[in-house]
DNA sequence: AAAGTTCATGCAACCAAGTTGCAAAGTTAC
DNA sequence: GTAACTTTGCAACTTGGTTGCATGAACTTT
């Protein structure tokens, strides 16, 4: 069930501001993760640091979570709803290498791996680069 | 078989400067990967700039790959003689929570995994961040 | 051997991304 | 309405990485 932008906000415990409420728009109109600096496109009025300080309360809050997939700018997108960001709930990443856009396969768990002796996992992450299916003709 | 540090060079079709020279040996006394600020600090007389370049020529020539674990600065391990690099060629590594080192796991490759229909997949990183065995107590 | 060519190195300056300090504006509590 | 707290905006800074260019070393050609 879709929820209204409050809602997302306030069960992660945000204050919803009006700047908050417009980033949250258009993180929801994402098909891919955004990075600040192409957030900051979007807004005309907004600063940059404002919006970084905004992704990083949604961060925190489990609201959004950090993507970094090489390229040296760090992409976000929306937690699904149960999300806390947990290994459990890590997915694999993947950054298209011909229109640069970096996708969640939110469907695809990132796969366990046996680490060698004493060596204890707290998190993990998995990028892959390729060719996306919009660029795959 | 070990080689020479010239054979390694020579290898992989790199110039053996004693710049480079110097900069492999304290390479291959690396047991963790290492960022160039970190390789800087080892010398005393030589540039950033010139040992930025000579890991970009290591990297180039894959005698070296680098790493990028989510801390903001890229590390660089050696390659194992055969790697060329590609997906095949890759392991997964670890980074250390408590001590910031990066580790080389050379014995575990990247497990394969399955992207949605029409994603191509070109290279591939998995990162694990925890408490490596020499943390643990 | 001298001159030309290529490549490596060093210094300075630059760049992008992210981050901090602080004051002004807005919001909430009393 | 005033005080306390939070959010926002501007400026300035930090870090890691990168480029431009001049000097210097090392091979190549004659
Ligand atoms: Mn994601
Ligand atoms: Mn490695
Ligand atoms: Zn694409
Ligand atoms: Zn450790």
């Amino acid at each position: 069930m879709a929820q209204n932008p409050d809602n997302l906000l306030n069960n992660r415990n945000i204050k919803p501001t009006a700047m908050r409420e417009l980033v949250l728009k258009v993180l929801t109109e994402q098909t891919t993760a955004i990075s600040l600096a192409e957030l900051e496109h979007k807004f005309h009025k907004a600063d940059k640091v404002t919006l970084f300080r905004t992704l990083k309360t949604f961060e925190e809050n489990k609201l959004i979570h950090s993507i970094d997939d090489g390229t040296g700018s760090v992409k976000y997108a929306l937690c699904t709803e149960s999300c806390q960001c947990n290994p459990d709930d890590l997915h694999v990443h993947f950054f298209c290498t011909l229109c640069h856009h970096t996708f969640c396969l939110n469907d695809i768990p990132i796969p366990s791996v046996n680490l060698p002796v004493h060596f204890n996992l707290e998190s993990i992450s998995m990028v892959v680069k390729g060719i996306c299916s919009n660029c795959k003709k």
